[in-house]
DNA sequence: GACGATGTAAAGTGATCGTTTTACACTGCG
DNA sequence: CGCAGTGTAAAACGATCACTTTACATCGTC
């Protein structure tokens, strides 16, 4: 693994257990294996460190929900929470931790929004046939639901989801 | 108003729009315009101004959820957003900034959380007539789904959520 | 065999962290 | 009058913050 990967692969671990702020860059030269003038080579700063971390985490998320289906959405999440464990959404904690003073931050989060959304419009289109604005926020929410209240009550809260979610898809189908 | 109201009201405002561990000591006194003698006189210390400031708002958010309906968890929901902006659930966001490392912290979060789902289970008992688990947690995962998008998505998150709540009591009554 | 790139270890930068201390002023009560 | 209680301003505490610097080792490559 090169120098790169391991640190931000390292640096997410840490933020993600540990918070952003609180996780000093002693921490993450130690985490990464690395003296701290090899990770400001790679890095620059913490801010563009945290922004990297929060981009690679957005393509591993974005490839883990290529799914066609509200199912499959929530399936993949639950399979997600089991791999990576469940600490909530890392870029609301990035926003809710910085107060959206940080433009680069505060642009990823969007970024990463943006995308969820407009691939649960994608799947909710596809399953209840076109376009259904408010059922496609119904299936955000409970996703987002799912992810914070798998915090204190672990997977149970993503299987309750998805059987939300298929209910409220069925009943606009109907 | 007295010294510590004001120092836990103001505390509380800038560890809401900023985070907890990115607002400094300085930043504190000066918001409850008092000296950092008076200041640790009355809080003790960081944690404990956390815990205080927790307790607190707790204690607002107990008051602010006293409805007999789904419905009107949401409409309070939607009021409280209106009165005090979205930011995410300020508990989750400390369990995230310390990584459930202080023990303070951690029971201030759980006994907000299982007050919630209390509450939850109590209102959809009434409304859907007698136990019914999995609705309730479902109605707890719209709700802090709601509390999560409106970060981003604002105000509308929680008309979605009411609406998605309401489909799925009434789905459970027929 | 010189060279640029890439790494290390470790000391040092000034700033800021949470917290304590020193020294002093005002107030209400016995 | 005296004194405890409550407040202030401001300096100082050691630790840690993000970040830079100095000095040196190990490469593959022309």
């Amino acid at each position: 693994m090169d120098t790169k990967t391991k640190l931000i692969s390292s640096a997410e671990r840490l933020f993600d257990r540990h918070g952003f702020t609180a996780t000093g860059m002693d921490k993450l030269t130690q985490a990464a294996g690395m003296s701290s003038r090899t990770l400001y080579k790679h890095a620059g700063s913490k801010t563009a460190l945290i922004t990297d971390v929060l981009a690679e985490r957005h393509r591993r998320f974005q490839r883990s929900i290529e799914v066609d289906s509200v199912t499959a959405l929530f399936d993949a999440l639950e399979a997600w929470v089991r791999v990576e464990g469940c600490r909530g959404c890392l870029f609301l904690r990035a926003q809710g931790e910085t107060g959206g003073d940080t433009p680069e931050i505060a642009d990823a989060v969007r970024t990463h929004k943006a995308v969820l959304y407009e691939k649960i419009q994608e799947i909710v289109s596809l399953e209840a046939g076109g376009l259904h604005p408010e059922l496609a926020e119904q299936v955000l929410v409970l996703y987002e639901g799912a992810t914070a209240t798998a915090v204190y009550r672990g997977v149970d809260a993503i299987v309750s989801a998805r059987a939300a979610a298929s209910a409220l898809i069925q009943q606009a189908g109907a």
